[in-house]
DNA sequence: TGACTTTTTTTAAGGCTTAGATTATGGTCT
DNA sequence: AGACCATAATCTAAGCCTTAAAAAAAGTCA
């Protein structure tokens, strides 16, 4: 049934040209003859192709290539200044502004921290509006060489102009997130969940490079995943797919934050880690907490990881991945010392016909959410490809 | 990055081709108007399109809708015996063979029993090529017609020419069904898991019609899924997504014929519904000994709707779909009464935020798991849509 | 019978890709 | 140094495809 859409002979144009953008963004500097090869496409088509994005300052030659005994080739590879895009995280204990070129260089950045039950979401809008402002500033970048603004927040975003954000955890209930920043600025907004942006961070530049069947799993306070699915974030119906953090795993009965008992979240998200260990610990001070539980042992990491390999497992059954990536600050903290214990518990709890799926780190630290967020500009642009001004006007 | 392919402005008449012909399949009789109107193509395209297609006689005329002032307009359909499709259902307790015509119309049919522990897959191939022979013989339908052979068998099927299958419950490991069919028929084979082949079925004719983001469960002997996601089956990168049978849904620790513990399968499949009843049944016996359980009444039933409730829940958490479909032979006795429950039982489960998630039961009865399988085959017709002798010989 | 409707087919125009020919650019051999 | 070769990039002619508009077909209604 899956849709098919009526295409003319332009888009035909216009698909190849986001096409050769996407191999050239993604496969580095190249000459007009590596990307016949890399789309697939006749010399001719490339050559035209490429004297329009030159033309537009979308790409940029990039020094020659010597050859043996012909022409030396030109390389091509995308402007990085052509546009650039705002990444913002908004976390449970910060918001996270950045600003790159469309290398993903990180220009400038600004973080306003937040404060346990201090989660309202004007604040949190009058921050981000003032980070972009800052970034804006500080890069010397004018706002309308910006592509975008990308946020990751967390919950579950409601697709819509208004971007309704239903976040248990900030006590956010279809708040119009997204209808609340588009009356600060007029730059292009994308909102998703922050274990999304995460995802598509991890995909594009991270520990899922060239994968197109992989889970990133987002271990903070809370838990989130995100799913590749032939190379494209799975998202479901409403947007909400991938709550992983309420998956129920166990039956000791354990209440978790959403209201419900036995979610995956309520037992290996950072607060339920250390809730279980007996660490009572405000949300801007749950990182050294657990650092400090890591480092001075405790029984209830051994079944931490016993618990998370039972998840992944559930994982593995559902989506067959071909790899399975870990993130978020609590799981890069976690990965360093139980990784072979997940490993093991997660081999354990799967069929033995599944093929062996390989469990690796994050490879982008805790920073990627906001770059996640970036991306989503970024998708955005190599989908149209307009010029800068064009897009930022529309 | 998910991949784009090269086009050529040739491959744009084969996808409009193909786009018309779905539009006609599963829009029922449709003037070349409404096919304007439901691909979005220019009048022009439809005509030409059309006429090509009734030159080849995929397609036939029929009949005229009166007008109301102007010139009446000519209804087409695909033409039902252009082409048949050969649907198996490699069973706990059976083999069944069904020959279709591309409307879907059962044409002959014809059953091999399979005894416990007799799932040799020699036998089961033998049975297979036999049925073949019956249904086309049955049916008068010359095998040049026929466009192929889907197969719809336990457990995981690897892509490849062998379809290689792993079914633990037949004692099947890495068995090379596909090759041993092939070594039999000339004719073109597909196979799969069958609770996808289900779920296919479902999703074209039953109670999935539509539904893009879907999940159809199969409850039998065992239990597996097929998901759907924007309107194409999710396989995962092994073809092995959608194990649902074992999932781990809780720490009561009981053991599963997979050999691990734990498993959705062993809770809510008939083997482990019986078994926690305490009724111990040979295969061929599980149908009427569930009848009579569900019949008599059991405390073990309220439990297992309860369980059926979690794990539904975490389907709804991970993939967000928009309805849910309880099908195979035990799914569909369970629906009758505990319909009601299971429904409460996922609801209580599942967050808040997510809307609430229609499930209902499967429209297409016990067969829709040949059917299914013979949809694989029509699939890969409304793809193409060669002429009928034109795929066979190939 | 003639005006009006609606459906289909035909026709002219414009765009796109490809394959092959041509031009550009530099190395290699004598 | 100059002729010749190899590789890269551009140009050109040919073939398809879709669309929009015009024309034809087939009825209804006054």
């Amino acid at each position: 049934m899956s849709r098919t859409e009526r295409r003319t002979v332009r888009d035909l144009r216009r698909g190849h040209r986001a096409m050769l953008l996407r191999a050239l963004y993604f496969g580095g500097p190249a000459s007009r003859h590596d990307l016949c090869a890399a789309t697939g496409l006749s010399a001719g088509t490339v050559s035209t192709l490429t004297a329009d994005l030159l033309d537009e300052d979308v790409v940029v030659e990039a020094g020659q290539v010597d050859s043996d005994g012909g022409r030396p080739r030109v390389l091509l590879r995308v402007n990085p200044d052509h546009g650039y895009a705002i990444g913002v995280d908004v976390g449970e204990t910060q918001v996270r502004v950045e600003l790159f070129d469309l290398g993903m260089t990180e220009r400038a950045g600004a973080s306003y921290a937040l404060h346990s039950a201090r989660h309202d979401p004007e604040l949190v809008v009058r921050h981000l509006l003032e980070g972009v402002d800052t970034v804006l500033a500080d890069s010397g970048v004018p706002a309308e060489r910006v592509l975008g603004v990308g946020v990751g927040v967390p919950g579950i975003v409601e697709a819509g102009p208004d971007a309704l954000v239903h976040a248990t955890t900030f006590g956010w209930n279809a708040v119009p997130f997204g209808a609340l920043v588009r009356a600060g600025t007029s730059l292009p907004l994308f909102v998703d969940n922050g274990a999304k942006t995460m995802g598509q961070a991890e995909l594009w530049f991270g520990s899922c490079r060239g994968v197109s069947d992989a889970i990133i799993v987002f271990i903070g306070s809370g838990v989130g995943c995100t799913v590749v699915a032939d190379g494209a974030i799975y998202r479901g119906s409403a947007r909400a797919a991938g709550e992983l953090g309420h998956l129920k795993i166990a039956a000791g009965g354990r209440p978790c934050r959403c209201g419900g008992r036995d979610c995956f979240e309520a037992y290996v998200g950072a607060e339920g880690i250390l809730d279980r260990a007996g660490i009572a610990a405000d949300s801007a001070d749950q990182r050294p907490a657990l650092a400090r539980l890591l480092e001075a042992g405790s029984p209830v990491l051994a079944g931490t990881a016993e618990l998370i390999g039972l998840g992944l497992s559930n994982l593995v059954h559902l989506f067959d991945p071909e790899r399975i990536v870990i993130g978020g600050w609590a799981g890069l903290m976690l990965g360093e010392g139980l990784l072979e214990p997940i490993r093991a518990a997660t081999a354990v709890n799967t069929m033995a016909s599944f093929p062996p799926v390989p469990i690796v780190l994050g490879g982008l630290g805790a920073d990627a959410v906001a770059m996640g967020a970036a991306t989503l500009v970024v998708e955005e642009f190599l989908r149209g490809a307009q010029a800068a001004g064009a897009q930022a006007t529309a």
